[in-house]
DNA sequence: TATATGTATAACTATACAGTAATATAGTAA
DNA sequence: TTACTATATTACTGTATAGTTATACATATA
Protein backbone atom coordinates (compact mmCIF):
# COMPACT_ATOMS: atom_id res chain seq x y z
CA UNK A 1 0.00 0.00 0.00
CA UNK A 2 1.43 2.84 -1.21
CA UNK A 3 0.89 6.51 -0.06
CA UNK A 4 0.82 8.42 -3.11
CA UNK A 5 1.97 7.66 -5.95
CA UNK A 6 5.99 7.92 -7.03
CA UNK A 7 7.12 9.26 -9.73
CA UNK A 8 10.38 9.08 -11.33
CA UNK A 9 12.68 11.46 -12.71
CA UNK A 10 11.90 9.51 -15.95
CA UNK A 11 8.49 9.85 -15.79
CA UNK A 12 8.72 13.54 -14.73
CA UNK A 13 10.74 14.30 -17.84
CA UNK A 14 8.22 12.91 -20.18
CA UNK A 15 5.33 14.03 -18.28
CA UNK A 16 7.30 17.56 -18.83
CA UNK A 17 7.91 17.07 -22.33
CA UNK A 18 4.84 16.57 -23.35
CA UNK A 19 3.25 19.36 -21.55
CA UNK A 20 6.19 21.66 -23.73
CA UNK A 21 4.57 20.36 -26.75
CA UNK A 22 1.86 22.60 -25.75
CA UNK A 23 3.49 25.83 -24.15
CA UNK A 24 4.24 27.49 -27.35
CA UNK A 25 1.17 29.79 -28.99
CA UNK A 26 2.50 29.03 -32.50
CA UNK A 27 1.74 25.29 -31.95
CA UNK A 28 -1.38 25.68 -30.35
CA UNK A 29 -2.72 28.03 -33.01
CA UNK A 30 -1.48 24.82 -35.43
CA UNK A 31 -3.08 22.61 -33.40
CA UNK A 32 -6.77 24.91 -32.74
CA UNK A 33 -6.52 24.88 -36.96
CA UNK A 34 -6.14 21.48 -36.94
CA UNK A 35 -9.44 20.70 -34.82
CA UNK A 36 -11.34 21.80 -38.23
CA UNK A 37 -10.18 18.55 -39.64
CA UNK A 38 -6.91 17.72 -41.53
CA UNK A 39 -5.41 19.98 -43.55
CA UNK A 40 -1.71 20.22 -45.49
CA UNK A 41 1.12 22.42 -44.73
CA UNK A 42 0.49 25.34 -47.33
CA UNK A 43 -3.24 25.67 -45.87
CA UNK A 44 -1.81 25.32 -42.59
CA UNK A 45 0.71 28.10 -43.54
CA UNK A 46 -2.05 30.84 -45.02
CA UNK A 47 -4.18 29.62 -41.64
CA UNK A 48 -1.68 30.33 -39.04
CA UNK A 49 0.21 33.28 -40.84
CA UNK A 50 4.24 32.12 -39.78
CA UNK A 51 6.80 30.75 -42.13
CA UNK A 52 6.24 27.60 -44.25
CA UNK A 53 9.67 26.06 -42.27
CA UNK A 54 8.42 27.14 -39.12
CA UNK A 55 5.19 25.32 -39.78
CA UNK A 56 6.77 22.48 -41.18
CA UNK A 57 9.20 22.34 -37.98
CA UNK A 58 6.53 22.26 -35.27
CA UNK A 59 4.77 19.86 -37.45
CA UNK A 60 7.80 17.72 -37.04
CA UNK A 61 7.90 17.88 -33.24
CA UNK A 62 4.43 17.44 -32.96
CA UNK A 63 4.56 14.11 -35.10
CA UNK A 64 7.61 12.77 -32.92
CA UNK A 65 5.43 13.21 -29.88
CA UNK A 66 2.56 11.70 -31.91
CA UNK A 67 0.89 14.13 -31.21
CA UNK A 68 -0.34 14.80 -35.10
CA UNK A 69 -0.64 12.32 -37.32
CA UNK A 70 0.70 12.66 -41.57
CA UNK A 71 -0.37 11.27 -44.44
CA UNK A 72 0.73 12.03 -48.40
CA UNK A 73 -1.15 12.35 -50.79
CA UNK A 74 0.86 13.47 -54.45
CA UNK A 75 3.26 16.29 -53.32
CA UNK A 76 0.49 17.24 -50.03
CA UNK A 77 1.55 16.06 -46.80
CA UNK A 78 -1.59 16.03 -45.31
CA UNK A 79 -1.81 16.57 -41.09
CA UNK A 80 -4.38 15.87 -38.35
CA UNK A 81 -4.76 15.51 -34.78
CA UNK A 82 -3.58 12.00 -33.25
CA UNK A 83 -4.15 12.90 -30.01
CA UNK A 84 -7.30 14.13 -28.76
CA UNK A 85 -6.14 14.32 -25.06
CA UNK A 86 -4.87 17.63 -26.20
CA UNK A 87 -7.90 19.34 -26.52
CA UNK A 88 -9.26 18.02 -22.91
CA UNK A 89 -6.25 19.52 -21.75
CA UNK A 90 -6.78 22.76 -23.68
CA UNK A 91 -10.21 22.55 -22.18
CA UNK A 92 -9.24 22.53 -18.60
CA UNK A 93 -6.59 25.32 -18.52
CA UNK A 94 -8.91 27.36 -20.94
CA UNK A 95 -11.79 27.63 -18.01
CA UNK A 96 -9.24 27.76 -15.45
CA UNK A 97 -7.83 30.85 -17.01
CA UNK A 98 -11.64 32.28 -17.27
CA UNK A 99 -12.44 31.55 -13.48
CA UNK A 100 -8.99 32.88 -12.61
CA UNK A 101 -9.80 36.05 -14.34
CA UNK A 102 -13.28 36.83 -13.38
CA UNK A 103 -12.00 36.23 -10.06
CA UNK A 104 -9.46 39.29 -10.52
CA UNK A 105 -12.62 41.23 -12.17
CA UNK A 106 -14.40 40.59 -8.95
CA UNK A 107 -11.56 41.94 -6.66
CA UNK A 108 -11.97 44.90 -8.17
CA UNK A 109 -15.70 44.84 -6.99
CA UNK A 110 -17.21 48.73 -7.43
CA UNK A 111 -14.58 50.22 -9.37
CA UNK B 1 -24.00 30.97 -34.56
CA UNK B 2 -19.47 30.31 -34.76
CA UNK B 3 -18.57 27.58 -36.09
CA UNK B 4 -15.48 27.01 -33.52
CA UNK B 5 -14.70 29.44 -30.81
CA UNK B 6 -11.51 31.88 -32.25
CA UNK B 7 -8.59 31.98 -30.27
CA UNK B 8 -7.20 35.41 -30.12
CA UNK B 9 -3.13 35.91 -29.96
CA UNK B 10 -3.35 36.77 -26.29
CA UNK B 11 -5.81 34.07 -25.47
CA UNK B 12 -3.20 31.53 -27.08
CA UNK B 13 -0.04 33.09 -25.06
CA UNK B 14 -1.74 32.74 -21.71
CA UNK B 15 -2.85 28.77 -22.70
CA UNK B 16 0.59 28.41 -23.33
CA UNK B 17 2.29 30.10 -20.44
CA UNK B 18 0.22 28.36 -17.95
CA UNK B 19 1.53 25.10 -20.32
CA UNK B 20 4.75 26.26 -19.99
CA UNK B 21 4.68 26.29 -15.86
CA UNK B 22 3.76 22.65 -16.39
CA UNK B 23 6.97 21.83 -18.72
CA UNK B 24 10.01 21.43 -16.63
CA UNK B 25 10.43 18.35 -14.27
CA UNK B 26 11.49 19.84 -11.07
CA UNK B 27 8.58 22.17 -11.27
CA UNK B 28 6.36 18.99 -11.67
CA UNK B 29 8.27 17.17 -8.72
CA UNK B 30 7.88 20.11 -6.35
CA UNK B 31 3.61 20.64 -6.97
CA UNK B 32 3.59 16.62 -6.56
CA UNK B 33 5.53 16.74 -3.58
CA UNK B 34 3.14 19.80 -2.28
CA UNK B 35 0.43 17.53 -3.42
CA UNK B 36 0.90 15.46 -0.11
CA UNK B 37 -0.18 18.94 1.82
CA UNK B 38 1.85 22.35 2.58
CA UNK B 39 5.12 22.44 3.29
CA UNK B 40 7.80 25.19 3.35
CA UNK B 41 10.87 26.11 1.12
CA UNK B 42 13.77 23.89 3.66
CA UNK B 43 11.57 21.15 3.72
CA UNK B 44 10.92 21.19 -0.12
CA UNK B 45 14.34 21.66 -1.07
CA UNK B 46 15.24 18.20 1.28
CA UNK B 47 12.33 16.46 -0.63
CA UNK B 48 13.48 17.61 -4.40
CA UNK B 49 17.37 17.72 -3.94
CA UNK B 50 17.79 20.76 -5.78
CA UNK B 51 18.79 23.70 -4.64
CA UNK B 52 17.55 26.30 -2.16
CA UNK B 53 17.85 29.49 -4.53
CA UNK B 54 16.33 27.03 -7.24
CA UNK B 55 13.11 25.92 -5.13
CA UNK B 56 12.72 29.46 -4.41
CA UNK B 57 12.47 30.43 -7.96
CA UNK B 58 10.74 28.24 -9.17
CA UNK B 59 7.97 28.84 -6.37
CA UNK B 60 8.08 32.84 -7.14
CA UNK B 61 7.18 31.74 -10.64
CA UNK B 62 4.70 29.25 -9.45
CA UNK B 63 3.21 31.68 -7.13
CA UNK B 64 2.85 34.46 -9.98
CA UNK B 65 0.80 32.40 -12.13
CA UNK B 66 -1.50 31.41 -9.13
CA UNK B 67 -0.80 28.10 -8.85
CA UNK B 68 0.48 27.48 -5.67
CA UNK B 69 -0.17 30.10 -2.25
CA UNK B 70 1.94 31.14 0.38
CA UNK B 71 1.83 32.45 3.93
CA UNK B 72 3.90 33.02 6.39
CA UNK B 73 4.50 31.62 9.96
CA UNK B 74 7.68 33.14 11.56
CA UNK B 75 10.56 32.71 9.15
CA UNK B 76 9.19 30.30 7.35
CA UNK B 77 7.41 30.48 3.63
CA UNK B 78 4.50 27.82 3.58
CA UNK B 79 3.81 26.82 0.36
CA UNK B 80 0.26 24.76 -0.84
CA UNK B 81 -1.09 24.32 -4.66
CA UNK B 82 -3.97 26.95 -4.83
CA UNK B 83 -5.08 25.76 -8.52
CA UNK B 84 -6.11 21.83 -8.00
CA UNK B 85 -6.43 21.69 -12.14
CA UNK B 86 -2.80 21.04 -12.24
CA UNK B 87 -3.62 17.39 -10.67
CA UNK B 88 -6.39 16.98 -13.28
CA UNK B 89 -4.05 18.07 -16.28
CA UNK B 90 -1.43 15.80 -15.16
CA UNK B 91 -3.70 12.91 -14.81
CA UNK B 92 -4.78 13.55 -18.12
CA UNK B 93 -1.19 13.38 -19.72
CA UNK B 94 0.03 10.29 -17.26
CA UNK B 95 -2.98 8.18 -18.64
CA UNK B 96 -2.35 9.20 -21.89
CA UNK B 97 1.35 8.41 -21.70
CA UNK B 98 0.63 5.42 -20.67
CA UNK B 99 -1.71 4.00 -23.28
CA UNK B 100 0.97 5.63 -25.61
CA UNK B 101 3.48 3.44 -24.35
CA UNK B 102 1.18 -0.17 -24.06
CA UNK B 103 0.46 0.73 -27.87
CA UNK B 104 4.04 0.51 -28.44
CA UNK B 105 4.94 -2.66 -26.35
CA UNK B 106 1.76 -4.03 -28.39
CA UNK B 107 3.79 -3.03 -31.31
CA UNK B 108 6.81 -5.40 -30.34
CA UNK B 109 4.00 -8.36 -30.20
CA UNK B 110 5.91 -11.69 -29.73
CA UNK B 111 9.32 -10.15 -29.47
C1' DT C 1 14.13 15.80 -70.37
C1' DA C 2 13.10 20.50 -67.76
C1' DT C 3 10.16 23.12 -64.75
C1' DA C 4 7.11 24.04 -61.08
C1' DT C 5 5.13 22.97 -56.61
C1' DG C 6 4.85 21.24 -51.75
C1' DT C 7 7.46 19.93 -47.97
C1' DA C 8 11.51 19.11 -45.18
C1' DT C 9 16.01 20.23 -43.55
C1' DA C 10 20.37 22.73 -42.44
C1' DA C 11 22.61 26.59 -40.62
C1' DC C 12 22.18 30.51 -38.15
C1' DT C 13 20.49 34.21 -34.77
C1' DA C 14 18.25 35.75 -30.93
C1' DT C 15 15.86 34.92 -26.92
C1' DA C 16 14.20 32.49 -22.87
C1' DC C 17 15.22 30.18 -18.99
C1' DA C 18 16.99 26.43 -15.63
C1' DG C 19 20.58 26.05 -12.50
C1' DT C 20 24.24 27.97 -9.45
C1' DA C 21 26.92 30.96 -6.30
C1' DA C 22 26.97 34.84 -3.74
C1' DT C 23 24.50 38.13 -1.37
C1' DA C 24 20.52 40.48 0.62
C1' DT C 25 16.57 40.49 3.58
C1' DA C 26 13.84 39.31 7.39
C1' DG C 27 12.76 37.12 11.55
C1' DT C 28 14.62 34.54 15.87
C1' DA C 29 17.53 33.68 19.74
C1' DA C 30 21.63 34.50 22.49
C1' DT D 1 23.85 44.34 20.15
C1' DT D 2 25.61 39.74 17.61
C1' DA D 3 24.83 35.43 15.67
C1' DC D 4 21.89 32.31 13.42
C1' DT D 5 18.17 30.59 10.35
C1' DA D 6 14.89 30.67 6.43
C1' DT D 7 13.88 32.68 2.27
C1' DA D 8 14.44 35.74 -1.66
C1' DT D 9 17.11 38.01 -5.08
C1' DT D 10 20.92 39.25 -8.11
C1' DA D 11 24.24 38.17 -11.52
C1' DC D 12 25.95 34.94 -14.28
C1' DT D 13 26.51 30.62 -17.34
C1' DG D 14 25.04 27.21 -20.25
C1' DT D 15 21.52 25.13 -22.92
C1' DA D 16 17.36 24.73 -25.51
C1' DT D 17 14.58 26.38 -28.96
C1' DA D 18 11.48 29.59 -31.95
C1' DG D 19 11.97 31.87 -36.09
C1' DT D 20 14.28 32.89 -40.55
C1' DT D 21 16.83 32.15 -44.92
C1' DA D 22 18.45 29.33 -48.10
C1' DT D 23 18.53 25.02 -49.92
C1' DA D 24 17.51 20.15 -50.61
C1' DC D 25 14.21 16.71 -51.69
C1' DA D 26 10.23 14.64 -53.74
C1' DT D 27 6.50 14.54 -56.88
C1' DA D 28 3.82 16.26 -60.47
C1' DT D 29 3.36 18.19 -65.19
C1' DA D 30 4.79 20.02 -69.77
Amino acid sequence: MKEKEELSDDALEMIANRFRQMSDPMRLKILHTLGDGEMNVTDLVKATGAGQANVSKHLGTLLAAEIVARRKEGLNAIYRVSDETIFELCAVVCSRLKRQLRTRQDALGGL
